[in-house]
DNA sequence: TCGTGTTTTCGACTAGTAGTCGTAAACTGC
DNA sequence: GCAGTTTACGACTACTAGTCGAAAACACGA
């Protein structure tokens, strides 16, 4: 049971939460929060109790499964089989983490058009997390993937982004995930068309530096939702006027 | 450790390989293969191990984990976690498969307008498979919903397809996989414009009522890869003609 | 041999979606 | 007020995809 917990940092870049390792082996790298399942709960909620130690649960806008990971030498010693998790946390959250914890900064993914990033055997990766300890910086790997794969064709943007925001907020926040410029203009236009952003009618303050104030916009749904994919598999009679009678 | 390993069958209806228990619990009803994990192997090693003893692995043409089923009274008696695995097996190959053993119509997806078949987290479903042994039949639901979702936006196809098809064929596979009705046109521009299919050259010969042979196809990648979703989320350069410099 | 029916193929038309750009609006600070 | 900055919004354009109709290629029976 191991969960990979990203947020978009304040700087600009993907974040997880770790906790530095005292002890041998792998002393000093950073680890995923996680432990054993117990006796009476599922893995999910398992993760949610593992993550409540250390941070407020009620703060982790989204958990799913990564998959499972059980190569045999995965971690020294006796054998273990983990469980991942994605958790993702809000960008306008900072909660307070134990002492040994912190938010470690995530590499951005490897080159551009890179393979597939929602196959589950996962293979070698990049390495995502400076000094990882086990394989854990491949299970980072797999969570920034997954969540750069959803953002493309799921709502999942509510579970990094504030309850309320601006565009832009929203589009600095899906640079940092995506890791390429992203089209504010069009961004407002394709979430908002497919009605899955709002806006709430009010507007936010300008910056130190003036400027128009932007409006702000929430998401209309906060659980997760699939969108758009190839047109011609969805069942007739959504496109277009239709046939002619 | 269970897998449900789907094929389009000729009736075109979707099909899972199930065994039929002939002890109690459940005695009578059909259960998806699987079996324990060995010591020294991984899971994805461990569930194409234990396929071997029904079909012939080589004949599976994908394998992906579906996720871990962990409630903790899934299954009476001592506590049970099940890292359930989607397989395809090509709708041309009928694989010898043992006594007890054989392919069992899967029910269709429920309504239309059906919520986000891709969240791992598994609601109740629909009873896919009739007198399913356990939760068995949730985890068929989830490995239909997941195959559904990925034909969207991804080139599975080849995994339930025969190497060379011709595109009418491929519609019905679709159709029965999609559940609803898919236009033989589209599917042929779309899928050869994003190059996911090719031509071979040959043609079919007619069936028995005539009619002009058709053109045979393959699908270009036998492996999983992941194509367009939000537009706008796509490094920019990649569409129209970009800006004019 | 020649139509009839069947199935596939291909082109034309059309509509919707999205990328790009230019301009106006609204605000801060000097 | 004026300059600078940021957001909002409309116009233009290009590409993708849904629909339809006509032609091609074959089997079968008269």
């Amino acid at each position: 049971m191991l969960a990979a917990v990203l947020r978009i940092g304040d700087s600009g870049d993907v974040e997880v939460l770790a906790w530095q390792r005292a002890r041998d082996p792998d002393r000093g790298c950073w680890a995923l929060p996680g432990g054993r399942l117990g006796d009476d709960e599922d893995v999910e909620t398992s993760v949610l109790r593992q993550l409540a130690e250390k941070v407020d649960v009620r703060e982790v806008a989204h958990v799913e499964q990564l998959g499972v990971f059980s190569e045999p030498g995965r971690v020294p010693g006796t054998r273990l089989i983990a469980t991942a998790f994605l958790g993702l946390v809000p960008s306008d959250v900072d909660p307070a983490v134990p002492a040994d914890t912190a938010w470690r900064t995530v590499s951005p993914p490897p080159a551009e058009g890179a393979p597939a990033p929602d196959v589950l055997p996962t293979p070698v990766r990049a390495p995502a997390l400076a000094c990882a300890a086990f394989d854990h910086g491949t299970i980072v790997a797999a969570a920034r993937d997954r969540l750069r794969a959803k953002l493309s064709y799921t709502n999942l943007g509510f579970a990094i982004a504030p309850r309320e925001f601006t565009i832009s907020a929203l589009r600095d926040l899906y640079v940092a995930a995506l890791g390429h410029p992203v089209s504010a203009t069009n961004l407002q236009r394709v979430l908002t068309r497919r009605a899955l952003l709002e806006p709430t009618g009010a507007v936010a303050p300008p910056g130190p530096s003036g400027g128009r104030p932007a409006a702000l916009f929430r998401f209309t749904d906060r659980t997760l939702r699939v969108t758009d994919a190839f047109a011609v598999l969805k069942p007739p009679g959504e496109h277009g006027r239709g046939p002619v009678p």
